[in-house]
Parts: C-alpha cells; sequence; structure tokens
DNA sequence: GTGGTTTATGAGAGCGTTCCCAAAACATCC
DNA sequence: GGATGTTTTGGGAACGCTCTCATAAACCAC
C-alpha cells in the first residue's frame, strides 16, 4: 500500500497541496466542486495524512495519554480499572484521538516517564487516574504545563487549580446508609478507605447520614481497608466481635471479600448481617445474595474525562472544570429491602 | 518549561546540531570529552527530542498499537485482559516504546481505525490479540504491511506467515485431564469454548488425554460455552443430568460460574464432582474450595509479545517467529489430589 | 615535516505537513 | 468596462529532527 503524500494528491486534481491541505481540515471557502474533486483522489488512493508531519507542523498530536500511577497497579485486579480505559479508548476512537498508555510500577519510574511523554510534546493531553492522596507527579505535569484532568476529586488543597472528573461519592454513601437506617439498623459499620478522596467522601457521606438521625459515630465500628477482596474478608473478620448489624462497604470488591468471611462465619446475609457496597460492578449482581450498591457511571466517567480534556485543548485552561457525577442506589437482596 | 531544540542545546554546547543528535542516539565516533560536555547540558536543561520530528525524520514513531478486537470487548470483565494490557505497557515502557490502545466495539468501526492508524504511520508495529477464529483485521494489517505479532496461535491455514505467542493450551489441556484420570475418573465432561484457537487446542489436549487411557470421547459429555462465568454456570446445569464425576473447564471465569451452579445444587467439590480449570488467574486461589488450574503466563506471554515486535521492527519480519510458552498445573483442593 | 589514512564534526537537504501572505479569480457596483 | 472588494488558490517558509556527504582535524608512519 504506497503511501501518498499531500504534493501527489494535489497533482492528482489538478490543485495545490495547500488546497489538499484546506480540504482535509475542513477549511472553509473551497469551491465545491474542487472540494469533491479533491475528495474523490483521496477516496481513490486512501490517503492518509502523515500524522508525524502533522504533529510537527501544527504542534498537535492528537494523542492523549492515560496514566494510571504505580499505587494502581495492585488494584489492576479491581474491574473498575478496565472499565474505565475501555470507556476512554471509546470515547478517543470517537472524536478521533488516540489513547496512549502508561502505567507505572515505581515512583521513579514514573517520574522519568513522564519527563520523556510530556517534554518530548508526544500528547497534547493527559488523563490521570488520582488513586492516592499523594499525586507527585501532579507537580510534574503541571511544571510542563500540559493540559490533563484528574479521575476523581484532587485533595482540597489543590482543588481549584486542577479539572476534574468525579462521582457523587459523598451523595452515594449517605443513600446506602440512609438505607440501611431506614431498614432500622442502628449499628452500622463501615468498612472504609482512606487513601484517596472517594474513600474520604465516602466516609464523609455515611457519617452525615448518622449524625442527621441522630446516631453518634462510633469509631469501633470503622475498619479501614484498601480497596482490595483481601482487604474486606479481614475487616469482617475484626469487626464481628463488635456485632454490627449492617455494614457499609465502601466498595464492591471488598464486599465480596466480605460475603466469603460472613459464609465462612455461617452469618445469613441479609438476616443476620444487612451490606450495602458501592460500585456496581457487574459481580454485584451476580453475588449470593445479590449486593445493594450504588452504581457509578464508570464508562460516563471516561467519557466525560476525554471530552472535558479535549474541551480544554480546544480553548483554554482557565477555569478548571469540576464535574461530578450522580450516582444511584440500586437495592438488591443483601440490604433486605426487598422481603 | 521550556522547549530546546537541537540546535540550542548545540549552541550552548558549543558543538553542531547533528553532533548533539550522534550524542543522544549513541553514534560511535564522538570524542569522549565532547560528549560529555553535551550531555551536561542535556542534563542541564532537560531537553527532550521532539517526537514528532524524529518520526519525521527517521520514520520510525517508536509506538506500537495494542489492537483488541470487538469480540473482546464483551469479555473485558475477564481478568486476563487486564493483565496482557499491563504486562505489554510495561515491557514497552522498558524498552522505550510508548503503547497505544485500541478498543473496538463493532467490526466496521475497527476498519476504520485500522485504516487511520496504520495508514498514517502512527505506529511502527501492532500487537493483536486474535480472539476470534475469524480475524478480518489482519488482512488490512497485512495489506499495509505493518509489523505486527498476534497473540494466541492464529489458525491453521495463515500460521506460516504470522508471528504470534501463545501458549501451550494443547499441554496443558492435556495435563489437567490426565490428573483428573489419575485420580479414577472416568467420566470427566468438558466445559469447552471454540471461538479461538485456545479454546480448540484445550479441546485437543482433552481428548487425547483420554485417548491415550483408552477412554473413547463422549460428545455428550462436552457442552460449549463462552467463556462467561453465566455460561459456566448453565453449561454445568445442562451437564448435571449426564452424570459426570469430574468436569474440566477450560477457563477460571468459567469455573467460577460452574461452582457457584454446584453450591446451589448442593453437589460437594470435589467429593461429588472434581473440577480442574485453566489459566490461573487470582480468583482461582481465593475460591471455595480453591480451583485445581493450569497456570497460564500472561505477563510473560505480553512481555514475549513486545520484545518479539521490537526484534521483527529491527531486523526484519522473516521469517515469522512462533513462540510458546509452557504451562504449569497447578494443584489445589477442587480436584481431590490433595485429601 | 610530508603525505596518506582515519576519525570526528559541520552543513545541507529532506521528511510531509500547516500557516501565512501574496496573487489570482471572481463578484459587484457605478 | 473599469474600479473596488471579496473569495479562493498557490507557493514559501517553518516545524525539529535524521541522514548523507564533504571537509576539517587528528593520527600515523616514514
Amino acid at each position: 500500500m504506497k503511501r501518498w503524500t499531500l504534493e501527489e494528491i494535489g497533482k492528482l486534481a489538478g490543485v495545490s497541496r495547500s488546497t489538499v491541505s484546506r480540504v482535509i481540515n475542513d477549511h472553509p471557502n473551497i469551491r465545491p466542486h474542487i472540494r469533491e474533486r479533491v475528495l474523490k483522489v483521496i477516496a481513490e488512493t486512501g490517503y492518509q495524512p502523515n500524522s508525524a508531519a502533522r504533529s510537527l507542523a501544527s504542534k498537535r498530536s492528537k494523542i492523549i495519554g492515560l496514566l494510571m500511577p504505580s499505587v494502581v497497579q495492585s488494584a489492576f485486579t479491581d474491574p473498575y480499572y478496565p472499565r474505565i480505559i475501555q470507556a476512554i479508548s471509546h470515547a478517543c476512537n470517537q472524536h478521533d484521538y488516540t489513547v496512549s498508555l502508561f502505567l507505572s510500577q515505581t515512583v521513579e519510574e514514573e517520574e522519568k516517564m513522564i519527563r520523556r511523554i510530556v517534554g518530548s510534546g508526544l500528547i497534547d493531553g493527559l488523563i490521570v487516574t488520582a488513586d492516592t492522596l499523594d499525586t507527585p507527579f501532579v507537580p510534574t505535569i503541571q511544571k510542563y504545563s500540559i493540559p490533563f484532568v484528574q479521575i476523581g476529586r484532587p485533595r482540597d488543597m489543590s482543588i481549584d487549580s486542577i479539572s476534574y472528573i468525579d462521582v457523587d461519592n459523598y451523595a452515594g454513601a449517605h443513600q446506602a446508609t440512609s438505607h440501611l437506617l431506614q431498614q432500622g439498623h442502628t449499628r452500622i459499620a463501615q468498612i472504609a478507605t482512606m487513601h484517596n478522596t472517594a474513600g474520604v467522601d465516602r466516609d464523609r457521606g455515611y457519617r452525615q447520614a448518622l449524625i442527621e438521625r441522630g446516631i453518634s459515630v462510633d469509631e469501633d465500628l470503622i475498619i479501614l481497608a484498601d480497596f482490595s477482596e483481601t482487604s474486606g474478608y479481614e475487616a469482617v473478620c475484626s469487626l464481628l466481635p463488635k456485632e454490627p448489624t449492617a455494614i457499609f462497604i465502601q466498595s464492591d470488591s471488598m464486599a465480596v471479600g466480605a460475603l466469603r468471611a460472613l459464609r465462612e462465619k455461617n452469618i445469613r446475609v441479609p438476616e443476620d448481617m444487612a451490606i450495602v457496597s458501592f460500585d456496581d460492578l457487574p459481580v454485584a449482581a451476580r453475588l449470593d445474595p445479590p449486593l445493594t450498591t450504588v452504581r457509578q457511571p464508570i464508562y460516563r466517567t471516561g467519557k466525560h474525562a476525554v471530552e472535558t480534556l479535549i474541551d480544554i485543548l480546544n480553548t483554554s485552561n482557565e477555569p478548571a472544570r469540576h464535574i461530578v457525577l450522580p450516582v444511584e442506589l440500586v437495592i438488591r437482596e443483601s440490604s433486605f429491602a426487598v422481603s
């Protein structure tokens, strides 16, 4: 398959390089019959503009990077990440952008990678999944002043300058906890994480719901975990002596581990222990019993991230965009609401 | 952060553009003190070569594409894919390559995408996960004569011209089935898939193991499924009336569904039904009972794919490389071998 | 020193676009 | 039918690198 150039296409169509370029880039002020003639030649030859030349001349590569920091790696078993990757990839394709993937294992590697990517002008912008509260690469990225959006709210201090997409973790947790309260539970435990703002916000929602009902928060009923299945399992074990009647679990994957622990101890769900969790991953509906859980729109999160970034690229960086997507409590059997 | 050019770096170091270029690209014939002087300036300025200019001049982008065809999408819940993405990404970083991700939803989209990617010279090579037996994009890729490697053996007809990395599905299935035979089972069912060559090869291994023991294959005991958890569940249901005493299940994710079905029917594993499966995903060890399963080296598969592709890029396309990685039977409780 | 050989460096051209400016073509009006 | 204004087109320069070729510098032997 021959690689054509603008010049050649122009010659075939009887016009100049510039005109062909204008046709391709949808410039106004082209006489219709010329445009058609050019398009015909393009179609016949299968001409594709050379992307390197384009980037060089226009200073835009139409590539956006997806950076998932080192810590996420361990959590790569969580189906959340594949979903978000998928969403971002699709959205990029739709907008004629290409995604490049940057997964790093260690912090140093990360630093080096960012330098290389960002310094070389390979990418126009960056989507970053904010996993931890301390995101050492953010300063680096900002130094190069490359547009980026973060998935997940950054910590408060930097919130004004950073564009982000988040889901309403606070409201979701609030709803989940309120739902348990409505079932009459008063000793509602929480399996929580504090590594990222999602965890922090969910914790806030949980607390607020209790407070609104006049129930004081019992710190003993809050167990810290790390989003992994195993940590959910362990959290339940250490929670049982404290005799809660319900648990709000901050993620489905931890809930999987939790259910396993409860089954082993012969504790019935929801009769002896009501469970509400967060995410609504596909697995939630298939568990025994099916999980009541807060559905977060992962796909839309990814889509919004891409579209927001592209918008920033096409306009300007200011002001930072903040998008918070709504969540929805999906009631299934694990919380007893059905019976 | 200022973007420097070769010319500027050269001026600062008191040499020409060309010399700086040679230092960066590790050319021989540079006097050591000059090289040092240049390197010093590069370090001080934080200079990074512009990748667009590089690609344009050298006709190599140092980007490789990872193409996952439409059909894979549905199976994106299978942890296999995240793992392989991770492996490929890491391997690329290690070799100073960048990965671009191309997930397509529909076949037409795929076609269009390939044209755009491949025609524009954006990528140097392609890694393709071969999900189905019919891979309509392979001809398209070949038309553009862009180097690529496939993950998973292609169907026989095109095997000679295509480089691929595969795991030894045949041997794995053979081992798994033999293991069940050694436990004294004779009515060994199979939950099989035939969508891709992995499924076909595993089926062959299963059959061969039976035949070697003088047991004729009972086609009734082979149920077709599609790698999904749900299909595993359903397969078990339709298998039970036929009263097998053991099942070889072609993937862990189907085994998850299968175990769920067996638990619901109060059939004990491994006492009433021995299970051996394939993949050894993290979930396998955590199931109840832990799964005996054939471990395939997913991470190494990805790594080999990248390295093989880079090797092809640096040398020539001929002859096609074929790599088959060994697998290993991991014996846990679901097959009764422990007791 | 001289001549010849090797090694190290610099300058020019070219990669295939985009962008800008000037020229050409066309339209409008008196 | 010219003068004027507007739209459309073409050509030059630039983007920042690599690659080739020519030349300058260094080296070596005699």
